[in-house]
DNA sequence: CAAAACAGAACCGATTTGGTTCTATTTTGC
DNA sequence: GCAAAATAGAACCAAATCGGTTCTGTTTTG
């Protein structure tokens, strides 16, 4: 499996905890206890949403964070992007050279850019609301809730 | 960056080398002289796929590999689910539960289910064809090559 | 029966990752 | 002004993963 890091998944579970309680400033802390993840992880994970901009931050006494933009104007690529860098699955993307292990078929590797944009816009064409808010229990199947195991 | 494993990056290699060689029983050595990778690596990489169905094997003397399908009919997808195991990025996919970390927030991750959705039908949609063929130089940019870096 | 090739598992070193800790720095309130 | 509360940022460490090799079969050919 391809997988996304488990800091990336951390990092929405964080980012829709900052969706739920919007305008409240929470401090490391309080995600940490929302969310159930170790206190320093939450603390390093805002720390980087705050230096990425999709977080604004207060230091100090009374400090810590807050959503910049509504969730609705936050994607998920911004989430995962921050803490993962670009959204990209092979080195060679965007002319972005130099790192040809087998240069004898370097041709070929147009293909990688198809599937690279593909991913890359689902990610950006995902909201934080979409996320934090799922389709109401309506819209899901029998049981009265989106299909999500467990 | 989310990476695809070195591994499949490299069966990728591999199956062009037989796409190129199509209808030419290929030894192990053969596909690892003619890709540039190590001897055992390769061949690591061929028994898989001949596992997977999408290569067959000839064993025993004057043995080796052959593409089951012409390059059109073989998709990207089923050389790295070969790999990789299934295309996906979370666990939370296809009812597979039981793999909440955090199972508080669990009712969000919904929304995973289109970017994996999404990945999986750019996988499926690009065959070994494409890679291993791509466009002509009429289509390229200047310098008479599609533009892969290096 | 010997050589050539694949099948499959086991193994190992190096890298990456998840997560913690430590030292500033900033702000608030007494 | 000082102590407490909070973030900023880097350094650090243990554990899991990954890339790659090696070894022991098995099958086929001649
Ligand atoms: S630059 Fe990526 S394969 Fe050549
Ligand atoms: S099952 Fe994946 S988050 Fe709950």
């Amino acid at each position: 499996m391809i997988r996304l890091s488990r800091m990336a998944d951390y990092g929405v579970v964080v980012m829709t905890h900052m969706a739920w309680r919007r305008h409240e400033n929470q401090t490391a802390h309080q995600v940490a206890a929302g969310t159930g993840l170790p206190e320093a992880t939450a603390g390093k994970l805002l720390k980087v949403f705050a230096r990425s901009g999709i977080l604004t931050s207060h230091r100090g006494a009374h400090g810590g964070y807050e959503l910049t933009r509504t969730p609705e104007d936050i994607s998920v690529a911004e989430i995962v992007e921050a803490v993962e860098g670009p959204i990209a699955l092979t080195l060679c993307v965007d002319e972005h050279p130099g790192h040809c292990g087998v240069e004898a078929l370097c041709p070929m590797r147009g293909g990688w850019n198809r599937i690279n944009a593909a991913l890359r816009e689902a990610f950006e064409g995902l909201s934080l609301a979409a996320m934090a808010f799922p389709a109401p229990p309506e819209f899901a199947g029998p049981g009265g809730r989106p299909a999500v195991g467990l």
